[in-house]
DNA sequence: TTGCTGAGTATGGAAAAGTAAACTCAGATG
DNA sequence: CATCTGAGTTTACTTTTCCATACTCAGCAA
């Protein structure tokens, strides 16, 4: 412990219970995709679904949540809008995935892997995701920038540069 | 296309619009831990709080659906009870994650850093996770099991052992 | 025996999600 | 031109979830 944190401590402020725990880019990112179906539109994305109908038809959900939800995703840049047009209908919009909404590929691994792991059907997943090549099953796991595989335990979480602690109440 | 995917559009059935969307894992998992304040609970089992007034005084979240969570993670087996006892107090319970808690590290760990990428204060995040011993930074990968680093392009995902069409309407 | 503390439980109002149905409107059809 | 069509939007209503706050309860202590 350091000298600062230790008087900190001796304050009665305890950096880990009482720093401010809104600045957090967990908390950050569910703001965005924390919403019932975002993530499940996202994962119909991923799987190649781009149109509204498609959508309603295989996830089942309220239109009005839908297209709430897609503006959402539009607005905050995880999705984009292009246009298609049907032979004899009129042209209209399609969703399409964009680099901030391939970065949220790595977390929705995450959960879809610990689903196949706890919550399968007994005779396994629905769904398999291979290497595309190679053919190996793939899955998130955790590294660090030298490359090593890291165990949960030995990851260590440190104050970084915007830590703050919650303002006085 | 295999010859039964193309006599299944014949009939037109579409694998990927008319599959049983309910039974997914990534829909599963969310079942779990998509409600509000579940994984921000879990974040702070990892950050070392356990106590019931820790979880309160740090996430601000309404006593009733804090003891509605940890019971439902409780419930799940992410997380297990202990009792403790302070000097002079009466023995209370504590939460401690289990390894079933313990591999929704990754997703989480993607969660944190898409928003460490994307919401995170201009002058950066709040916490920096590091390999412990190493000190390099640490974060979510996707490898497949050859142990090759995997673009989201890359990923195919197929239908597995418990795929399913969604039952006549 | 009165008060204190940590860990909940209970409750009433506010917000979000779910449901169903009506509305919009560009292009196809007649 | 008038009408039809259907993807997408809006609206109105019900149900569920969330939030704030007050209350309970068991053991310790003065």
């Amino acid at each position: 412990m350091d000298a600062t944190t230790e008087a900190l401590q001796d304050a009665g402020v305890d950096p880990r219970l009482d720093r401010d725990a809104s600045n957090c880019s967990i908390a950050r990112t569910l703001e965005v995709v924390g919403e019932k179906w975002t993530i499940l539109i996202l994962r119909e994305v991923y799987y190649g679904s781009s149109r509204f109908s498609e959508f309603e038809r295989v996830l089942g959900c309220p239109r009005n949540l839908l297209a709430a939800r897609l503006r959402m995703l539009v607005e905050e840049g995880i999705l984009a809008t292009e246009t298609y047009k049907e032979p004899g209908s009129r042209s209209r919009p399609k969703y399409v995935i964009t680099p901030k909404g391939v970065d949220l590929v790595p977390a929705v691994m995450g959960l879809l892997q610990w689903g196949d792991r706890y919550r399968a059907d007994p005779e396994g997943p629905a769904m398999l995701s291979r290497h595309r090549g190679c053919g190996a099953h793939v899955d998130a796991q955790i590294r660090c920038d030298r490359g090593h595989a890291v165990q949960p335990e030995d990851i260590e979480s440190v104050p970084g540069p915007a830590f703050r602690l919650r303002s006085a109440e």
